[in-house]
DNA sequence: AAGATGCGTAAGCATTAACTTACCGTAAGC
DNA sequence: GCTTACGGTAAGTTAATGCTTACGCATCTT
């Protein structure tokens, strides 16, 4: 991956899911996340970059330790993604799957 | 990658996203499909699968064609894992960050 | 029935990406 | 000022994944 990374790029790793989802807690430090998950923490670290450059994370220093929460920006970003596939095709794809679904025989 | 492919594995990749974007036109044939990208028809053929596998897309036998189509379920479910974040947390943290933003010096 | 078309799958290769250990800078505490 | 704690980065290894070519099986055509 040599471009910047994407929210979906960024989210194609269950580890990176994971963090994300704790930090649905609140804000938390570098060291503290790691303690949580089965990877050392410069693999912590090295997620939290690729989150940040996707803008789904924000940091802050504290003193000597770093804190990362939620950056809604990112997910803003997603959520204007998905607009392009619910909006417009997927509803009325999912009314003719629907529609042809049913005619199913056993 | 061991287990059934979630949406967001299947997302991670950019010609998978590539290929739903063409999708939303309507459904296509896999053959059709991979003229239109870079690489090979083998290799569209594998991407629609671990697709399939997500919930990201359906396919139906038309003589001896396969037609591929989006398919809402899939994009439903990713909805509702979004939800958390949009739903509960972010909106909290988003006031937070934009209060503290705003006190910002040059 | 024989050929042609369209696709899925297997096998193998090459690249990427996730992880580890080791190291360095910075801020706080004694 | 020295030590300790915290975290980012570099270098190297291993595993995953995206790709290609080769093959085989259906289905349609003539």
């Amino acid at each position: 991956m040599a471009y910047k990374y994407t929210q979906l790029d960024a989210l194609g790793d269950p580890t990176r899911r994971a963090i994300l989802a704790r930090l649905l807690t609140g804000e938390m430090a570098v060291g503290d996340l790691a303690r949580e998950f089965p990877v050392s923490r410069p693999a912590i670290s090295q997620h939290l970059r690729i989150l940040k450059q996707a803008n789904l994370v924000l940091d802050r220093a504290a003193g000597t330790r770093r804190l990362y929460q939620l950056n809604p920006k990112g997910f803003e970003t997603l959520r204007e993604y998905f607009e392009q596939f619910w909006g417009q095709a997927l509803h009325a794809f999912k009314r003719k799957i629907e529609e042809s679904t049913k005619e199913q025989k056993p």
